[in-house]
Order: structure tokens, then C-alpha cells, then sequence
DNA sequence: GAGGCTAGTGTCAGCCGCTGACACTTGACA
DNA sequence: TGTCAAGTGTCAGCGGCTGACACTAGCCTC
């Protein structure tokens, strides 16, 4: 804690010891993540990830908290993209356009951050595990209830309203979560995995908010519905 | 599998041995729920809960899959009431109106299902566990998400559209789901763990939903706020 | 009411996730 | 070059959870 503080960070200079520890935990992501998709990931072991690394099972837990942790590590490099481009919208737009467009225009940013790290394959292939795997969905859930939290803190800001009297931050958030969240899960359960089809139905899921919340879907339900699956 | 089914389901005579069953599981679910309270649940081992109903571990383990599951239990409960509440709805209510009613609604069914096992301040108490318990909380929201796709099937039904070629269903709920959360997450962090507190707050949520989707918050933000706190 | 049948239980052994303690190695920096 | 701290391996141990197997106790039939 009260270590020596780089200047800006990190940024400058990484220093061969910081090199290597960037190395083992990408190599243990990436290790990981192969063993998930492959083996499944209760058919996994912590030990199984350290061994294709070269490290012992202590290590690991130095890395990630949990073997959850490292699963969902990818994940949370998106998360992270995305709650910086929430950060960065005008602050003019109004408070669910600026979650929307945040979300469909970091699509860019996500495939590079992500692609750095492991093949944007591997990555596809890891939602669907997290989907159909009950550990994993419940760590993943937790996480996005934490996203949830931060986001609602940005858009309070933004439209300077206090987080704690005033609900709407949070609602819209949980809200608009759990339409992501749809759309995440009919993906991870369709047949087209390419960042296409996932972006493509969280735009059509989010256009189906409002119709959804509507008084009656019998009467306009036709109407508001652009093309089906 | 093959066993002597009784005609009714097992409502006629509850029979000796079921009534065993039935009194050692409620013992467990008391047990735990008194240990989790008072020693969090961290510091609740199984092997406590087990012995403060004298069965040994391998007994829990046949009535619960896991120490979540017997933490979530009387929730459990609750969700029951509200999935029959939702299809006890008229089906010319609109979507989110039948939601709504049947959360505001099952709070007498719930109080007497909840009642009848423990007592309803430990049932209280235990939610606020629940919310600061990283693992149980996971938990509580992987149940959360399937207690959603059953409700998605129910709308789906009741308004006659298929589940799976139309996302409204699963959209409204979703959305449905969060700002439920909202209200259960903003009530274990106050003071008032009465219940009418945690009816209040839902009902003020769900009133903002609209509001919070709203274009634009800062015109008509004073308008829609029936009352702080 | 004695018999067999089966559901439910306890015991035991063991895997796996995860942690604290401690000794050792290796990059950093004077 | 020597000192210091950061990072690692080893070991021992706890707690959640499971399969196997033997035992006990309700149930049902004759």
C-alpha cells in the first residue's frame, strides 16, 4: 500500500517485474478460458490452469480472486469500455439515449481491448459457458449488479440529481440492465455468435422497451415490431 | 421413480415419514436462518447448521444442494406466491399492470407461507445478509433471473405471443425484475425493515419507471416525484 | 404381527476451491 | 554488489460438496 507510486500510473514504464506478472495473468486468462470451452467449466480445476501455465495453484489465487474471477476477466474489460463510454457521452442527451448509444457505439473499443488479450472467438464461445454454467451466471449477475451500481452513479451525475433520494438513476439503470441482459441471453442461446448478431439484438431489444412497457401489446403489437428473431 | 403415487399429490395423508421429511427440513431452514443472522454467513458452517438439528452434514446435503439453497429458501417462498399471483391476473389487464398488482398484491399470501415457518423479523433480517453476502447474493440473482423466464412464460402466454420469436416478454419482465431489485436492494440498506416499507418503496419504484425512461429528466423531474425518501 | 421392501440416515473417504504461514528466489535500486 | 521488497512455491488445513456402502426405520402385504 504505501509502495513507491509511479508518476502517471503505469503508463511510462512497465519494469521487467511488471512485464512478467502482465504475462502470467494473460497466460493464465488465456489458459483458462481454453480449458473453460473445452473441458467445460466445472470440468476445470484451478490446478488444471496453473499447470498449462507453469505455475503453482497459490499463484493463481495471487492473480485472481477466484476461479469465477479469471473466467469473467474478459468481460469485465467490456464493462469497463463501456461504463468509460457512458462517461463520455454529452451530457445534453437524454439519460437512456446516452446508456444506448454507449452500449452500441463501444462495440469498436470492446473488440480491440478484447482482442489483445485472447481471439474474439474464444471470447464468444466463453458467454455461452457463463450462460449455461449456474456458478458462473451467479458470479456474472453479481458483477453486472456492480456495473449497475456504477453506472447509476454516472447518470446521477450527469443529470445532478442525488443517487440516494432519487430513484431514477438506479431504475433506469436496472432497467435498462436487464434489457442488455435479454439480449445477452438470446444470444448466447442463438446461432450466430459474431459481435453482429449480438449488437443487432441489443439494438432490436432496446427499440422493444418501449412497446414492451406499453399498456396494451394487442392493439400496437404488430406495429412495433420492425422484423422478428 | 416408479413409485405408488398418491391420487391428489400428497395432500390427503401426509403420512408419518413425510411428516419426518417435512419437520427436520423446517428445522434446517429455522436453524440456518438463526445462525446466519446472528453469525453471518461466512461464519455459519454447514456442519453448524447440521448440528443444531442434530443430522449429521450428509443429511443437509439430501435436502438442500447447497448452504445458498437453504439460505434462499423462504424467498423461495415468496417467489412462489408472486408466479401465482401473476397467472391469477385477468387477462385483460395490461403486461406491466398484472406484474405490478400481483407483486402488491401476494403480500398477505407471502406473509402467511412466510409466517408459517419462521418467524417474519428473521426473514427480514436474513434479506439484509442476503444483499451484503457476495456469494449469496450471486445466488439470489441467478434464482431472480429464473424466476424472470418463468414470468416471461406467463406474459407470453396470457397475451398469446411466442416467447421466443417476440422479446417483449422476456424485455418487460427484465426490466420488470430490476426495478424490483432496486426497491429490495434500497430497502435492506435503510433503516425501516417493516414490511408496509418494503410495499412502499416497490410501489414508488414501479411509479418512476416511466419518469426514469423519460426523455428528458430535468423539465419534467420535480413533476414526477410523489415524495422523497 | 412377522416379513420384506425401500426411503432416509450416518459414516467414511475424497475432490476441489480457497487461505495463512513461511521459506526461497529474483527483479529493483542505491 | 549488496540490500530490500515483490513474487513464488510448498505445505498444511478448512469448508463445501459427493459417491459408496452399511444401517435403521416407516410402509405395505400376507
Amino acid at each position: 500500500m504505501d509502495t513507491v507510486r509511479t508518476v502517471v500510473g503505469a503508463l511510462p514504464r512497465p519494469g521487467l517485474r511488471e512485464r512478467k506478472k502482465q504475462q502470467t495473468r494473460d497466460a493464465l486468462v488465456r489458459a483458462a478460458l481454453d480449458l473453460i470451452v473445452t473441458r467445460g467449466y466445472d470440468g476445470t480445476t484451478v490446478d488444471d490452469i496453473a499447470a498449462a501455465v507453469d505455475v503453482s495453484q497459490r499463484t493463481f489465487f495471487r492473480y485472481f480472486a477466484s476461479k469465477e474471477e479469471v473466467a469473467l476477466f474478459v468481460p469485465g474489460l467490456a464493462e469497463q469500455r463501456i461504463t468509460e463510454a457512458v462517461r463520455a457521452r454529452p451530457r445534453d442527451e437524454a439519460p437512456l439515449e446516452a446508456l444506448r448509444r454507449a452500449v452500441l457505439d463501444s462495440w469498436d473499443a470492446i473488440g480491440e481491448a478484447v482482442g489483445r488479450l485472447v481471439p474474439m472467438e474464444l471470447h464468444m464461445r466463453v458467454y455461452r459457458v457463463i450462460e449455461s454454467t449456474p456458478a458462473l451466471l451467479a458470479a456474472h449477475l453479481r458483477r453486472s449488479a456492480e456495473l449497475e451500481e456504477e453506472l447509476a452513479a454516472i447518470i446521477a451525475a450527469r443529470e445532478g440529481v442525488d443517487v440516494d433520494s432519487d430513484p431514477r438513476p438506479r431504475i433506469l439503470v436496472a432497467a435498462f440492465g436487464g434489457v442488455i441482459r435479454v439480449a445477452e441471453r438470446l444470444w448466447s442461446a442463438g446461432d450466430d455468435l459474431s459481435e453482429e448478431a449480438l449488437r443487432e439484438l441489443m439494438r432490436t431489444c432496446l427499440d422493444h422497451v418501449g412497446p414492451a412497457l406499453a399498456a396494451n401489446w394487442r392493439t400496437d403489437a404488430s406495429l412495433n415490431r420492425p422484423h422478428e428473431t
